[in-house]
RNA sequence: UGGGUUAUGGUGUAACGGUAGCACGACAGAUUUUGGUUCUGUUCGUCUAGGUUCGAAUCCUAGUAACCCAACCA
């Protein structure tokens, strides 16, 4: 019965782990750097490193690499926090680089005292000479052989202040030669005089990321710390670290980040397009990042649906988007409540329906729930439906409205076109459609079959909203591939304000944590632009279209 | 003139020497008071060349390709 879900190596080496006793528990933690914002690259990382110690029991952390006071930031945490348990995780303990920041400076004497570390007076540039290149091997630092004693003067004069920024740095004393460029003298230590988010000015000195993550993973004891592949050249100054300083040795294993079409996954570059303003904001809801994603209105179960399908391996990926929008509107069918709204209204009266009269059809808010309750939309003499819903000379599989044609109005009557009324320049202002009373929904006796059902609004009933629709930021698939600026890639089309869209009244007490599926259209949520004046909806998704398709091919 | 990582349908991901499977997509059909949902079916793959083996995606040898590494970023 229990069908065998296969594990991702990862998984493979913590049941190993396990069983051959070398832990009895595990322990991750996720570690942003709080610089920016979340994104759904973050999130996979997230549902991997909580996921892992839900599985197998054990403690995830949430750790703040804060080693770099210039960059960093408590509106960043903030968000970070805030996405975190969007997303239905729940951290063990909340933690910072820079509660670490005493061990840490402790942890550097060591190294200096073993003759391991020292204070170097090179420029930037001079450093970087010194590394050589990958195919050529380094040069020793002049500063690299001064004495135990004057490196431990040097290095606590570096805390003290003494000296300004870029003077001196702590360098470990590996290997200039070594094929891994990473073990030729890293840097571990570097003078800012930066205000720290946390720390205030009690520094003006700050460890690297080589000399803080590790040591961060081992004094939290964790046993598996999951990164992405580009710190694979790490890992080796990661174990370095760990056997000098002979404390707790957290593993480091890396996976394969998350890439996905016309998406931009590089905080660097979401920074740009904020402060470009190419964007509104970090959670303006074309960005990628968890805070848009929510906005869009996205849920947090679709998200980790999305994640749990993409797997976990170490080959590079690019994941189609439209697996996302799956997930997501897999979800949103379930629990989403069905109206309607009409985005680009032509008038249809029904000539045989009497004047002032109002009828109150049930309709279900959900099709796909046995429980679902329902609510009434009124009917009445004239409608709005879709302009596109139309045709004045359809093709043969156009199922829609046509002259002589008939259609379902959702929840309502069948009815049949008979008559089309053009203004001067030959627009249609008009259709004129009688209606088959018998034809009643629920109650239907008519005998007729349609192909077709429309959504509708009665237009003396309907209310008026604005509706955001949104496209995929960027015209290009793989933005890995992108040369130049990324604004040359932006897609004009990836926003559209239809501002005066018609709907029917139950969407007037609309409420934040509802998800509405517009009939036909696709799925919305409420923006956190409404206010009493203007109800403003986000398009999360489209629905499928198989009739544009259809429509394509010609 | 280095080191590291990875190669399985269009996209992801399994198979751990023994039937190449699953998901998304695409295509075709059924159902449908949403051209949605649901259901059914079809299509399409082991980077290349050798070798070991009764048997290779898996092991060996040699290639090839992609990605990462020379920030006082993480």
């Amino acid at each position: 019965m229990s069908e065998e879900k296969s594990l991702n190596f990862i998984e493979e080496i913590i049941e190993a782990d396990l069983k051959s006793g070398k832990y009895k528990t595990i322990a991750t933690r996720f570690p942003p750097e709080p610089n920016g914002y979340l994104h759904v690259g973050h999130a996979k990382s997230i549902c991997l490193n909580f996921g892992l110690t839900q599985k197998y029991g054990g403690t995830t952390n949430l750790r703040f690499d804060d080693t770099n006071p210039v960059k960093e930031d408590v509106e960043y945490v903030d968000s970070i926090k805030q996405d975190v348990k969007w997303l239905g995780f729940e951290w063990a303990n909340e933690l910072y680089a820079s509660d670490y920041f005493e061990q840490l400076y402790d942890y550097a004497v060591v190294l200096i005292k073993k003759g391991l570390a020292y204070v170097d007076d090179s420029t930037a540039e001079e450093i970087a000479a010194q590394k050589g290149t990958p195919t050529h091997a380094g040069t020793e630092s002049p500063y690299r052989n001064r004495t135990v004693e004057e490196n431990l003067e040097l290095f606590a004069d570096m805390r003290a202040g003494k000296y300004k920024d870029g003077e001196k740095v702590l360098r470990a004393k590996i290997d200039m030669a070594a094929p891994n460029m990473h073990m030729r003298d890293p840097l571990l230590y570097r003078i800012k005089h930066a205000h720290h988010h946390r720390t205030g000015d009690a520094w003006c000195i700050y460890p690297m990321y080589d000399f803080a993550h590790g040591q961060s993973d081992s004094i939290e004891k964790i046993t598996h710390s999951i990164c992405t592949l580009e710190f694979i050249p790490h890992r080796q100054l990661y174990d370095w670290c760990i056997e000098q300083l002979d404390i707790f040795p957290s593993k480091q294993y890396e996976f394969a980040r998350l890439n996905m079409t016309y998406t931009l996954m590089s905080k660097r570059k979401l920074l740009q397009l904020v402060n470009e303003k190419i964007v509104d904001g970090w959670d303006d809801p074309r960005m990628p990042t968890i805070s848009a994603m929510r906005r869009r209105g996205y849920t947090p179960e679709s998200i980790r649906e999305f994640c749990d399908r993409i797997g976990i391996a170490k080959r590079d990926n690019l994941i189609d988007v439209g697996l996302l929008e799956f997930c997501v509107r897999e979800h949103l069918n379930k629990i989403a409540l069905r109206r309607m709204v009409v985005f680009d209204p032509v008038k249809v009266v029904l000539t045989n329906y009497p004047e002032n009269e109002t009828e109150l059809f049930t309709s279900e808010d959900n099709p796909e729930d046995p429980n679902t309750t329902s609510r009434e939309i009124p009917f009445s003499r004239e409608l709005y439906i879709e302009r596109e819903d139309f045709m004045e000379d359809p093709p043969k599989k156009f199922f829609r409205l046509a002259p002589g044609q008939m259609v379902r109005l959702k929840s309502a009557y069948i009815i049949k076109c008979d008559e089309v009324v053009k203004d001067a320049e030959g627009n249609i202002t008009e259709i004129r459609c009688s209606y088959l009373p018998e034809s009643k929904s629920g109650n239907d006796t008519s005998g007729t079959k349609v192909k077709g059902t429309l959504h509708w609004v009665s237009v003396q009933h309907a209310i008026t909203a604005e509706v955001r629709s949104y496209d995929r930021l960027f015209k290009i698939e793989d933005l890995s591939q992108a040369e130049g600026e990324i604004n040359e890639y932006l897609n004009p089309d990836s926003l559209h304000i239809t501002t005066n869209a018609y709907a029917e009244p139950a969407l007037k007490t609309a409420k934040f944590d509802e998800r509405y599926q517009f009939l036909r259209k696709g799925y919305y949520t409420l923006d956190k632009d409404t206010s009493e004046e203007k109800i403003v909806f986000n398009r999360t998704v489209t629905l499928k279209d198989t009739w544009a398709k259809e429509a394509k091919k010609g």
